[in-house]
DNA sequence: TGAATGATGCGCT
DNA sequence: GCGCATCATTCAT
């Protein structure tokens, strides 16, 4: 037998302090068994958002049913629909009850590129996946993969024990409220990430 | 290369 | 009705 050298990340991953998580995702590889294919790609940038007292988080107000995914138990999914025409996806932090979220903002395609450049229209690879909704578009998610389990087999997270040299960390991109918080972590020697403003 | 703007629909007040 | 964890396009420099 070889030795195993990718792993999924268990919910124990998930569930720990959400601004121990995020810097951790970076490097690692989002995996998605889409109907068409197997997608997967290399995480360089996220953003965490959390509970209560961050006014931008969703959950700030209490939970509703959009926000409901945040408030139940680490290693889900959170996406939802922004803007008329764009989905953003989450992996829900911290225990159940502790409302928590991790932004997926920009990746770098590695499986299954001929479907994402179909799911987004495209012909070249270019500015794929280097912004949450481009994300989402090319991996085809939706809110019917919303509150989904990452420990499951549909879409999971990978360890390829990748290193990070260089983890970045500024402001969150396009709030309007909680900008005191530089929650915003992504590789700073990857060139897909987002544009920002 | 950067600023301004329109597209587009749902959840929440 | 309003605002939104966005993006592509347009126009100005």
């Amino acid at each position: 037998m070889p030795e195993q050298k990718t792993n999924k990340l268990p919910q124990s991953f998930y569930q720990r302090p959400t601004l121990e998580v995020a810097p951790d995702i970076l490097g690692k590889f989002i995996v998605y068994k889409a109907p068409s294919g197997r997608l997967s790609a290399r995480i360089v940038e996220v953003e965490a958002y959390i509970g209560h007292n961050d006014p931008a988080c969703h959950a700030a107000r209490g939970m509703t049913k959009r926000n409901r995914p945040m408030f139940g138990p680490a290693g889900f999914t959170y996406i939802y629909f922004i803007y008329g025409m764009y989905h953003c996806l989450n992996f829900v932090t911290e225990p159940e009850g502790s409302p928590a979220a991790i932004l997926l903002r920009a990746a770098e395609p590695d499986e299954g590129l001929e479907i994402m450049l179909r799911n987004s229209g495209k012909d070249s690879p270019r500015n794929l996946l280097n912004g949450p909704g481009k994300f989402c578009r090319a991996f085809g998610l939706t809110a019917e993969q919303n509150d989904l389990d990452l420990t499951d087999d549909v879409i999971y997270i990978e360890d390829r024990q990748e290193m990070i040299r260089n983890v970045q960390r500024s402001q969150r991109i396009g709030i309007k409220v909680g900008q005191d918080r530089r929650w915003r972590f992504y590789d700073g020697d990857s060139t897909a990430v987002s544009k920002g403003r």
